[in-house]
DNA sequence: ATAAAACCTACTAAATAAATAGGGTAAATA
DNA sequence: TATTTACCCTATTTATTTAGTAGGTTTTAT
């Protein structure tokens, strides 16, 4: 599952796309709009703006913003950034692979249909894009 | 990604699947093949004896063995059993459902992404089997 | 200068995961 | 029937992660 963190990311996404008009949105706004706690929002948007996602204004009128066109972020972007593998095991993950012990991967039935999972989820989570989650009319 | 118990339950039942002919199994064996902790292995495999998943037989000559073919076992079913959720968000799960507040779920695009993974990944944990993550030769 | 607003780090609390402990109960065997 | 074997069951402890809080620092517009 999600954490709230990243579910919290989301949000805040979908907000910053829909008000992506107006220049910088103060986190306050968005935390209050999308009820999340302030101070928990500011870590996660301080996040996605170290991570490329974000662009931030210091002082006044001040805020966040996207830096992209929403169809150039990827789901699986924010997700791995967040709360980071979005494979189920170590030994399948792309970007936070762990070598498993005492096993030989080449041969593990485990591992073999645990890439086609993970497979799966990135045909997906790879090519939607924050366009795909703004609310529809 | 699966907890250490869920990886756990797949190497015991792995391990089961090998020594199926050999009558039941005893914990200890396992335990000590599979490099388990006695007695954490031994609440795992009451949690799938009690999901239908293993029989057991106490006493002398006593131990655990599968109660079905490992080809009648989805993947799905045991790490269902042993973590919940397989979907991303409480509000697309099928066997943990949760509504989600403040929200349109029919317009929710996020909604209808993580559906569409949730139904990816149960397309194969539904249709693998124990007998798809049994050893290669 | 002042006020607004993000930045940054540390800390706390709650929840969950992982592991341990230990007596209870049923079955086999002698 | 006594004894041993081995699973049964619940509670407790410990470690880790998640969620949230706190408070001062830096930057920028006016």
């Amino acid at each position: 599952m999600l954490s709230k963190k990243a579910q919290y990311a989301f949000h805040a996404l979908t907000y910053l796309m829909e008000k992506k008009e107006e220049g910088p949105i103060l986190i306050a706004q968005i935390s209050k709009e999308k009820n999340i706690s302030l101070k928990f929002l500011e870590q996660i948007l301080l996040e996605m703006r170290k991570g490329g996602i974000l662009g931030s204004k210091k002082g006044k009128g001040g805020g966040y913003y996207l830096i992209k066109e929403p169809n150039e972020i990827p789901l699986a972007k924010v997700i791995r950034l967040i709360d980071g593998p979005i494979a189920l095991l170590p030994c399948v993950s792309l970007n936070y692979y762990e070598r498993c012990e005492n096993c030989d991967e080449a041969n593990c039935g485990l591992n073999a249909v645990m890439s086609e999972v993970r497979d799966a989820n990135l045909r997906i989570l790879e090519n939607k894009t924050l366009a795909d989650i703004a609310q529809r009319p």
